[in-house]
DNA sequence: AAAATTACTTGATCCGGATCAAGAACATCT
DNA sequence: AGATGTTCTTGATCCGGATCAAGTAATTTT
């Protein structure tokens, strides 16, 4: 995501001290000595270009990746032929993490855009969180924290309608954009309408309606993949559910 | 999950060196030795019965936790006063992955019938797992095993109808028994419909209407908590997505 | 620059599963 | 045993969002 910036080179081949992601990424709450030896068993690759894959499912699984700029779709094939979608990651995310359960890829990694990675090879990351009590507390933390994460997704695919879903989405990337120091409220979305249908269990259609209904009711300002928020609070009020009645319908 | 046995004391303060579950649980692939360090953490108290809460969301984390006998809810409660099951779990399996990330319990684990449990103090667990580089792959594994999981779950809350919905938990139950030594056609499920359907997504009377469907096309018998699986290869079609044209549905 | 392809939007219709309603089978209490 | 409260089942109806269909706007190809 370079959120129509151009694209810098200033974020690759930069080692982790000097790496402004340093506080969202894998050296996060380490000290200066630690991330320099971490640091040293990373790979900077070249940049991937739009529709490369950092990894298909299936592949051999040797790297855990942090996005160092751009953005990428994870999804895995869903039997039938079709795709789900898993998560889309922006600059700082890690990626990989269910691979190690089996030391294959299940699922397959695509830049959206013009996308920078970071590879960690996971035995010498493994041998270093060894001797490295830090890095192993990061790396439960990080692994945990992505457990909590797909659970919220469990509850938006039960329980939440169409309308909340959407909302959800928009301000997650508000929120993980302002992190990053990129705008909150006016952004780029670098995936398809119908990839957004599918990572959130709609048809593209009813996105589409539903980025025109948002629209029409001034919560936002839509022109394809350029998105302004204008009603964040109204947001968050929608993802909480609108309709406060319902909260008996979930009751056991 | 007893499954109908006399619920027997053997499971209870058995080291993990005499425990049948151990080719499931957390020694699995350890050497006697290194099971026996990890024994010397764990500790076992007294069963929960029914209705009893292993924790709630908001308590401090101290302990990862493994069913030794019985079954366990987990669930989160979501904004609106409702609640989200996010799993059921079986002997062997182990809880509170989640909590690790910021040490505190996000969602909460209760007891669905007389159930037995390890705890593992987390912070002793981190100690040992940074001298014994085996436990601590075990433990990459088993958080990577999770978030995989997870991600089935995506698939099936996001892509699948009501029926394939039925079809991949009656078969998950399946498996899990028989991994566990049960029959894997015929069990007892200790969870209410509505839990079933608050999990699936799902309304109740839907999971009450599909089994009584699926018993009237013989793919199973069915007495309430009591369910026998008469054609398992059939649900595995069902699940695959009996109607094949719908393929292109997802793609993007 | 025209043609072809792909992405998105909008409208019309349909359907799977939710919701509403009521009864039946159990479980628990006294 | 009878009374009360749950849980489950079954039927009737409704609705959110899928599907189908067609047109428009971007993008890519030639």
């Amino acid at each position: 995501m370079t959120n129509r910036k151009v694209v810098s080179f200033e974020n690759i081949k930069v080692a982790c001290k000097n790496c402004s992601l340093s506080t969202l990424c894998l050296p996060m709450g380490l000290t200066p000595e630690d991330i320099e030896r971490l640091d040293s068993i990373i790979k900077r690759g070249r940049p991937y270009h739009r529709g490369d894959h950092l990894y298909r499912g299936g592949d051999k699984f040797h790297s855990l990746r942090v996005i160092t700029s751009g953005s990428v779709k994870t999804y895995s094939p869903n039997e039938d032929g079709g795709e789900q979608v898993l998560g889309f990651h922006l600059p700082g995310e890690l990626i990989g993490l269910d691979a190690i359960q089996d030391d294959n890829h299940n699922c397959s990694a695509i830049a959206l855009e013009t996308t920078a990675v970071c590879e960690i090879p996971f035995s010498q990351l493994e041998s270093l969180s060894s001797i490295m009590p830090s890095l192993q507390h990061q790396m439960y933390r990080l692994l945990s924290r992505e457990i909590g994460q797909e659970t919220e997704m469990l509850t938006l695919l039960g329980k939440k309608s169409a309308e909340e879903r959407l909302a959800t989405f928009l301000l997650s990337f508000s929120e993980r954009f302002k992190q990053r120091g990129f705008s909150a409220s006016d952004f780029f979305l670098s995936m398809s309408r119908h990839e957004i249908g599918n990572y959130l269990g709609l048809a593209v259609e009813t996105v589409s309606r539903l980025f025109t209904r948002f629209q029409d009711e001034s919560l936002l300002q839509v022109e394809r993949k350029h998105v302004q928020l204008l009603d964040i609070p109204r947001l968050y009020e929608i993802v909480q559910g609108s309709d406060r009645a319902k909260s008996s319908q979930s009751r056991i």
